[in-house]
DNA sequence: CTTGGAATGTCAACAAGGCTGACATACCTT
DNA sequence: AAGGTATGTCAGCCTTGTTGACATTCCAAG
């Protein structure tokens, strides 16, 4: 009664309703996930676009804004405003790729790296509190899935990021 | 090499990079959860709001506006004016509560639910290839670090719905 | 060297879907 | 009769997405 998640009916494993309950946990865990930054980024003058942009240039400095604007999969003219922003108020800062002037690599400044810490330490402490209640085996499975629900080009965006990290 | 989510390492378990990983993995997840509705809804005249609203009152067939807006956790007016098209347009109905008349109860017409069906049948399909790729194991643990990512209140909303089901 | 295409920025206009504030109506409860 | 609840609605604002059009800069190929 406590494990009905796919304990013990080896057949009903796929049923609707187990799938379902799949589809709402996402929906109500990812209201969960970003409930945190949204809360820090309110009153600052940034919203959720701010917090993707700063966490990938984070992620991935010097990155160009067409590797972002890939990533992040929304149109130029929705980054740029988004990015013009952050130059402004000195978060960001955009240097001519050496191989390529017409690309711009963009880092963070201090500035930047200081509101990515506080809204990524508030993101990972979530994160962090589920991970640990639900045990390393679990964390393993819901990577698995997640990675399997992406689509195919993010996947590639994902696992290309995770190999960078090494 | 191949998994390094959380096998071998006891200690490195809760390292910022994996945890940084699960922040991304939710991310790319989340477009692919949503990618398939979206696609279908573009062209009709409804939106991810819309499809939210169609699901959970088929979900519950006669839960009320109140609780509607509780479980979407938005403004009335933000719900209001999403479900007024959906009653325009035939796809919902309102029926007076009989224990207290100011309650709306929502029902689903047969075209609404033609609409869920079409929307969550796509959905479904990916979380079902999902989970069947990640396997049986996995799915409980995807399950279990979701519902311990939620707030509490959205934690509360997604049992009772878990029970209701039953 | 010229020319096409790529990478980028920018202006304008628009839409979805959040929000707040204010107000109205109907109804339950005391 | 009065106060609170459930709901609807108007008006206006914000963020963040979209298209379309156009300019600039620069690489690369003919």
């Amino acid at each position: 009664m406590a494990e009905n998640a796919a304990g013990g009916e080896g057949l009903l494993f796929l049923t609707d309703e187990q799938v379902r309950k799949g589809i709402e946990a996402m929906f109500f865990a990812y209201r969960g996930f970003t409930a945190d930054p949204d809360r820090i980024l309110e009153g600052l003058e940034y919203g959720r676009a701010h917090h993707r942009a700063v966490h990938f240039i984070n992620r991935t400095p010097g990155l160009t804004v067409s590797r972002l604007l890939a990533i992040l999969g929304v149109t130029k003219q929705s980054l740029n405003r988004v990015l013009r922003t952050l130059f402004e108020d000195g978060l960001v800062v955009a240097q001519v790729g050496k191989t390529d002037k017409r690309e711009r690599c963009l880092y963070l400044t201090d500035k930047g790296a200081a509101l990515e810490r506080s809204l990524s330490d508030a993101q990972r402490a979530r994160m962090r509190a589920a991970y640990r209640a639900a045990g390393p085996q679990a964390v393993q499975g819901f990577r698995m899935v997640l990675e399997a629900m992406m689509d195919p080009e993010m996947r590639r965006q994902y696992q290309g990021m995770k190999e960078e990290a090494a």
